[in-house]
DNA sequence: TTCCAAACCTGACTTTTGTCATAGTATCCC
DNA sequence: GGGATACTATGACAAAAGTCAGGTTTGGAA
């Protein structure tokens, strides 16, 4: 289950990369894996956090209890991703929850080892600046997205995502099966609202579902959807 | 009107404080001051950045045009403010639109200085990253605002945040006038929808006009309904 | 296996929001 | 000062989305 982080596979896909072999060394001396099942949470909103959490495997999703009680789902995190960088960095506490929607393996990573790197190499701040970057970016299309278009496009906008970035499993359902509820989080609408679009793009033959599986059957007409056709 | 960035008061707002001497001095000498008209882009959507812009003076719109011919406005930005860092930093294209609602005065920022530096000062980068991680959160809990409440709510909102962040004139008006159109764009609605809900808050008596201008009247009970009663 | 709770689904209804049409009002430019 | 143009305002209606209330299915634990 252990291994060092300078042999580690997912270090490619994030800030990580730009540590020097020393600085990789420390943190993977200061580092320790976790097991989360699914439904637990890796952190809190509003919870000091006193590293950041490297993940491995699974998936997991970052939302924001707002007033009225529901859940917004602001983004979901898979394999690869640091989760509590933003924190960590403004020096302030979770903005966000970070629940697992699958069973994950996450690295917890202290934040002297991160702080530490920040401060003296400019290289890793930077990569990690543009990571943030990127994220910003994508927030601000989704800000674009949830205001300008209709439950029905979002909906269609978040099935052609989950099969974009969690890919399909061998029978062509979704590889990342969320529950209804989650689905709702995620577009921003009520859970009966998600329900009753998901039956009538099964009635249109858009796509097809089997127990709280979903499967695309038709991508061509999901994406005029989204354009607005 | 032109003047040394290392005499300007504005840098302490933004990350350039992180500087050192020779570092500002040669931004200085590459600097140069542009005015804007009230309605005219300082970059648009798309266009590949040069160089970023620092506010000195004046009030942009930072906004995206989406699909249906509506412009969502992410963000306003005033004095102190760096606009195209994101940009800059992910080597991307513009992915919003900058355009002046008042009169402006900026100073643009040849890339080259800021890249320069954002390699060889960590703390300039950091100083970066924590402007945007400070965005990302920002840009978040717009995410949980448009998605979970109303209209209504939101509108109210937007009332005191302009009061929060760019006061009041002498006769108690919002020291920002907005078009309604751009208020509408802010909030995430239709125009109309819009001019409804002051034309509400006017006759509840939350709020006063005077053609474009509009004064807060009952602080409290915006917040009341902000937070939903 | 059986039971129970949680998740899913559907219908009926209400509320919210958007759209279209139209009229009044300010503003800018000559 | 006058006319064009853009902005503001309001009514009437339509569409979208939420809520409530009730059923059904499913999955996991005893």
């Amino acid at each position: 289950m252990e291994s060092r982080c300078e042999n580690c596979i997912i270090r490619q896909f994030n800030s990580l990369r730009a540590m020097s072999k020393e600085e990789l060394k420390q943190v993977s001396d200061s580092k320790t894996t976790k097991t989360i099942k699914k439904g637990q949470p890796i952190f809190e909103e509003g919870e000091k956090l006193n590293g950041v959490y490297c993940v491995r495997n699974g998936v997991s999703k970052l939302s924001k209890l707002s007033a009225n009680g529901k859940d917004q789902i602001v983004k979901l995190a898979s394999k690869g991703e640091v989760l509590g960088q933003r924190s960590v960095v403004s020096e302030e506490s979770a903005n966000l929850s970070a629940i697992a929607v699958e069973d994950m393996e996450v690295c917890f990573i202290p934040k002297e080892s991160i702080n530490n790197t920040l401060q003296k190499n400019p290289n890793f701040t930077l990569e990690v600046l543009r990571h943030m970057a990127h994220n910003l970016k994508e927030a601000d299309d989704v800000i674009v997205n949830i205001s300008q278009k209709t439950v029905k496009q979002r909906m269609a906008e978040a099935f052609l995502y989950l099969q974009n970035n969690f890919g399909e499993d061998a029978d062509g359902f979704l590889a990342l099966t969320l529950s209804r509820e989650d689905i709702s989080n995620v577009v921003g609408t009520a859970t009966e609202s998600a329900i009753r679009i998901i039956s009538e793009f099964k009635k249109k033959g858009l796509i097809h579902t089997s127990g709280k599986k979903i499967g695309i059957k038709n991508q061509q007409k999901l994406l005029e959807m989204v354009e607005g056709f």
